[in-house]
RNA sequence: UGGGGGAUGGUCUAAUGGUAAGACAGCGGACUCUGACUCCGCUUAUCGAGGUUCGAGCCCUCGUCCCCCAGCCA
């Protein structure tokens, strides 16, 4: 990568999961960190996952040591290989690599299953034929131990014989399972004899019908670890618990390799919803369009809405790594969006809502080149030639007929800056004589302030963008806004999240004019649509020479905040 | 009334017994051909009570509050 992502990771204080690794390769407990990023293949990647991707293949850049891609595919009811090629497609576009180290859980089946055998050997698994409801029961409650099963003591050879017909197909779904023989009256649940094998008979995406039995995330999970030879296996806080199973098993089964388990706190934004299960249900129910609408904060939805991956991994890096359950304010993410774009993205004029001027003493049918900076801090960007003429379009927002205080912009014998253009004053106003609309404004302009400069050297306060009303281009705009009205959409438990989601997150405008440059802007370039925010041509609705806008972010605007006449556009 | 975790400004994160720092947000100002950017300034924090110590956010004791766990999900 070439941004400056790790470097301002190297320059602030190393979180605690990089310090226990800093401090295991210095003491000489390992030669090189090996982590891991172990998705589901049962959904999208969101901004969520970022953030583990970000720790986990960020320790690997950092270290130049290997971050593996693992697919935790356990469970064949709800995965599929559409998801496995999301999400490699995802981490790619986050800007890491696995290299050769692409992984499944599925690889694994066999030595799991010789495991699995082995641990009945040692007389540390069982056939359990209680059901699921009566193992529910049996487990005891967080305040009462649990009971032992039925057929926790049987011998071995039967349960050597009973698993394997298991693994034969012999036995319904449902009807028996192989569990861990540990301690049913532990306080941690997980090690109340947990479930490690059960009867599935579904395909898998990736062994088809080889088998029927599939193995439990606990215990696959661990050992797929020590398979790769992972010295630190990094994940969310609720798996704490399971730290004492994760560690009994490759005890157990006395593993050559033992990784060490950290957990951190999960990511939680402002104004969004995070599980995947709300995710769908949003999806599902219709109320944004699939998976990637740029009002989802799945990795897909970002990077239609014209995230950078840089702008991500910085995101990433700003909100650190620590064990407290923390809301991150959904500003943080927007002003990383912002910090990155506006280094990298041209400016360029466009006007959204659209009110006609006419230069009353500008002669019609003429028209000129005048040469525009594509980012003024940035000469090596070059510069473009708009055209100007009589007739422009400004923004509505950028008129008034009675401006308040403190309004800079255009008014009823007003002066502004048309920006790379001329000094016009409003002479008069058009109204519909019916609704009492403005419906265009009349202008002089000064022949004399060409280009924008003001020989006399007077000073005008407002510089407003505009397009050539014969030679603008016409696109559709979508602007977006924060999906969720509320803070936390999730707070009250008696109200449905959805009653929080914001009617307005969609605006979608089809008379916004564009300078003509803007015509040949290919899919997924980024723009800064000078005073109005970020955005972006649609990856998927954009046409050769017809693209479609998506607004990425605002620009902070602080006149919103000046203006107390509760007038909005 | 079990077990596992966590509490530092509004929000995140740092300080690893020695001046409580940075980012975001907010407020004020400067600059400005983007009310953007940039720059400057400001407000605001160690959950509580004891203890150890010359010195405690950090160590000890006792509390308080919050989160997670009873899937044949991961």
């Amino acid at each position: 990568m070439t941004d400056n992502t790790e470097i301002s990771a190297e320059a602030r204080p190393l979180d605690f999961i990089r310090q226990i690794i800093a401090e295991d390769l210095r003491s000489g407990k390992h030669q090189q960190s090996v982590t891991r990023f172990p998705p589901e293949p049962n959904g999208f990647l969101h901004i969520g996952h970022a953030k583990s991707i970000c720790l986990n293949f960020g320790i690997g850049l950092e270290n130049n040591s290997p971050c593996h891609l693992r697919f935790d595919d356990t469970n064949p009811s709800k995965e599929e290989s559409a998801y496995v090629e999301s999400i490699k497609k995802d981490v790619h576009w986050l800007g890491f690599d696995w290299g050769r180290n692409l992984f499944y859980a599925s690889d694994y089946f066999d030595r799991l299953y010789d495991y699995a055998i082995q641990l009945i050997k040692l007389g540390r698994a069982y056939v359990c034929e209680l059901s699921a409801e009566e193992m529910r029961s049996y487990r005891g409650t967080l305040t009462e131990a649990g009971k032992e099963s039925p057929y926790r003591d049987r011998p071995l050879e039967e349960n050597l014989d009973l698993f394997k017909r298991m693994k034969e197909g012999e036995f319904a779904e449902g009807s028996r399972v192989l569990r861990a023989r540990i301690d049913m009256g532990s306080p941690n649940l997980n090690m109340r004899d947990p479930v490690i094998y059960r009867i599935l008979k579904v395909a898998h995406h990736r062994t088809g019908d080889a088998w029927c039995i599939y193995p439990m995330y606990d215990y696959t999970h661990c050992i797929s670890d020590a398979l790769e030879g992972i010295t630190h296996s990094l994940c969310t806080l609720e798996f704490e618990d399971h730290r004492p199973l994760y560690d009994w098993f490759l005890d157990t089964l006395q593993t050559a390799c033992h990784p060490r388990q950290i957990e951190f706190a999960r990511l939680n934004l402002t104004y969004t919803v995070m599980s995947k299960r709300k995710i769908l249900q949003l999806v599902q129910g219709g109320y944004v369009n699939g998976w990637d609408d740029p009002r989802m904060l799945t990795i897909s939805g970002l990077r239609r809405r014209g995230y950078p991956a840089s702008a991500i991994r910085k995101f990433c890096t700003d909100i650190g790594i620590g064990k407290k359950e923390s809301w991150i304010d959904m500003s943080v993410l927007e002003n990383a969006a912002r910090d990155d774009l506006n280094e990298t993205a041209p400016r360029v004029m466009a006007v959204l809502n659209p009110l006609k001027v006419i230069i009353d003493n500008y002669p019609p049918g003429e028209c000129e080149e005048l040469e525009a900076q594509n980012h003024p801090q940035r000469p090596e960007m070059g510069s473009r030639t708009v055209p100007f003429s009589r007739e422009l379009y400004i923004e509505r927002d950028d008129f008034r007929e009675d401006p308040p205080k403190k309004f800079f912009r255009l008014g009823p014998e007003r002066e502004v800056r048309l920006r790379y253009g001329y000094f016009i004053r409003c002479v008069s106003v058009v109204k519909d004589t019916t609704t009492g609309e403005i419906t265009a404004i009349h202008c002089t302009y000064d022949p004399e302030t060409k280009g924008g400069g003001s020989p006399d050297g007077r000073k005008v306060k407002g510089t407003i963008h505009w397009v050539s009303a014969p030679h603008a281009i016409s696109c559709p705009v979508r602007v977006y806004d924060r999906l969720f009205l509320s803070e936390n959409p999730d707070a009250d438990k008696e109200v449905d999240f959805k009653e929080h989601l914001n009617p307005n997150s969609l605006t979608s405008l089809d008379c916004c004019l564009l300078e003509p440059s803007l015509a040949k802007a290919q899919a997924g370039e980024q723009f800064q649509f000078e005073r109005n925010g970020y955005f972006c041509t649609d990856l998927i609705d954009s046409q050769p020479g017809a693209p479609v806008f998506n607004r990425t972010v605002t620009l902070k605007d602080s006149w919103i905040k000046t203006d107390t006449t509760g007038y909005t556009s």
